[in-house]
DNA sequence: GATGAATGAGCTTTCATTCAT
DNA sequence: AATGAATGAAAGCTCATTCAT
């Protein structure tokens, strides 16, 4: 008679996988995946070494794990904010605003530190490859085409520019620690590099 | 009898250490600190694993010397062009242009893999705290005050300001990969997040 | 109120006992002590890995177990037949026809993973001291020399040419698998090596 | 300028090699793959325990290459003496001798003990089907047959018999430690079995 | 000076064993 | 009594560094 059912069982695992999940997402996020220690992951879990792998494979598929929900979450956040009223110029101020927000930050660091690093697994090529620059810049150049009818935006391709702005914050974000001091900017700020 | 006088070896022994230096450069700038193995460094650089080793103590030693160039030819670089005459937003971009430019491409990566990772020998983290706010933001923050007292930027704090700009541009050259396709923007389109 | 009296308890724990004894002695005689994993016994036994602790105090043990069962079961065997009627040949083919039956494979490849692993536990060491050469062998040899009394066998050391025909029979056991196809030869093939 | 020439460093890269690939076949086939660690075979070799793997990408993969040398070399041996001129049995003979040689003894427990676990890497298991009962037993089967023709052999099956003659032989080679004090018999003894 | 073989500390991963439920 | 999650010691493997030549 196991003493607790199924469900209650499923239900600590499930919690156990996140807690293992999120403590690996803040060690990667600030070491990327060499300079990260399963030592490190379990520590800052609060679990032992051993534990890790009941839930994981190995060190490469929970980065991997944790690049492909930062991937999916972004592509998301874009899809719904581009189904959303408002004029293009909101809009386009509504992701960069999510984007900025700070519970994003782990996320965008961790994808920065994929994105930098070479000797990444094949499978974070891959996700790239499906996510990056086809799925979420493809989501907004309607957008922003609309911006520039509009007369809201700068002229140019509007792929590049997107994917200029992009870089541009995901850049950012990773620049600015708590240490120098001088915190994230607002979307507006950013949005000049665009806006007419 | 010696073939080569004092001076010649002396000489030769430099080329040497540039030419794995130059090596360890573009393999650190793509793996980062620890993705990198000194064996890729030798490889790279066409001498053989312990030959590094007569030239730099430790694979540490050597990342830092790199970095320390860089911070200081970074410097350099801000310290000749605001020497020069022009208006604050011809400066300003010609910083800019300087900084776009293809052949600083791993020097900014490196920078970049050594901000995004906690665990960097003790050094890096002094030449950060050297370099990267105080020294080289200063050296811009008179000639950025002139452009907004002269109506050419917008007003906020110029130490903000400018390492909101430098970091902008710093997470752009990492983000931009030769695969994208997209090439990196001009300096009229990054100052546009500075001109009013 | 308790559902079963102390005696039924005990006989559940017997049974519990034997079905985790002999799922373990599958797995040993296949992949041997230290390729045999606790979680593969328990999933042999279809119950938990913990439970197995409650039966025996550890791997070690339980194998322990196992191998004395089957020093032991072999002696009596041994033992059984030669104190029945009929010549030395015959008593000779008994022997070995009980060797030879299907049921007695496991417990043979038991005791040859034993027998060919330098890293067991020194209780099994000891077992086979105590059992192997000595005992059963022994119990045969006045048989065997009867035989080359009566001239049914070939003349020699009766305990090495002893040895030497059970050991023939053992590794045979071992190399025989389904797969073969082949199966196992009946007592008469083995039994030319001692007789005229 | 390396202080050694290519050959003499390939030749010396080979003699390492062997001389840890040998120490690994005494280890194994002692403890079997699972119970030999890299740190025995280092300590057996007489280095230390990462050079092993400059020489073999992994465990397995050392184990891999010793058992297809003693499968090769069987072969090789069983092929030689089939074309050698003699009896039937005088052949047979030829190879019971010289698989009962000395130093074929570790051979026979590894390959033992490879046949006797079923946790062996794939390539163990194809090598086996390549070599084991085909190749080997077919060389003889036209000897056997030879000799059963001119009355020497019992009749049956001739791949059947030599599979359990083999396995015979095996089977012995690694019951007889020499604790046991038994020795190994010579051909003659075994090759009743077979003749008439 | 130059090479690359050799070392061994340290990291990833496994698994016997324990423990909370 | 039974479960399976959790632990941590130990094994496989890597790689910065040293050393014989």
């Amino acid at each position: 008679m196991p003493p607790l059912n199924e469900e209650q069982l499923d239900q600590l695992r499930d919690e156990r996988r996140e807690q293992i999940k999120y403590a690996a997402l803040r060690v990667f996020a600030c070491y990327g995946l060499c300079g990260t220690k399963m030592s490190m992951i379990a520590c800052e879990a609060g679990v032992s070494q051993g534990l890790s792998y009941r839930y994981f494979k190995s060190k490469d598929e929970l980065f991997v794990e944790l690049i492909e929900e930062a991937m999916r979450e972004a592509l998301e956040a874009v899809k719904y904010v581009s189904e959303q009223p408002g004029t293009p110029t909101e809009l386009m101020a509504m992701i960069t605003e999510g984007m900025l927000e700070e519970n994003n930050k782990y996320y965008f660091m961790l994808v920065q530190q994929a994105r930098t690093s070479e000797n990444m697994p094949e499978r974070v090529k891959q996700i790239f490859e499906q996510y990056s620059n086809q799925a979420i810049i493809d989501q907004l150049v309607s957008i922003f085409i609309k911006g520039q009818d509009a007369g809201e935006f700068i002229a140019g391709d509007p792929q590049q520019l997107l994917f200029w702005y992009f870089a541009l914050i995901s850049g950012l974000m990773l620049q600015v620690q708590e240490s120098d001091g001088y915190g994230l900017p607002n979307a507006t700020f950013l949005m000049r590099v665009l806006l007419k």
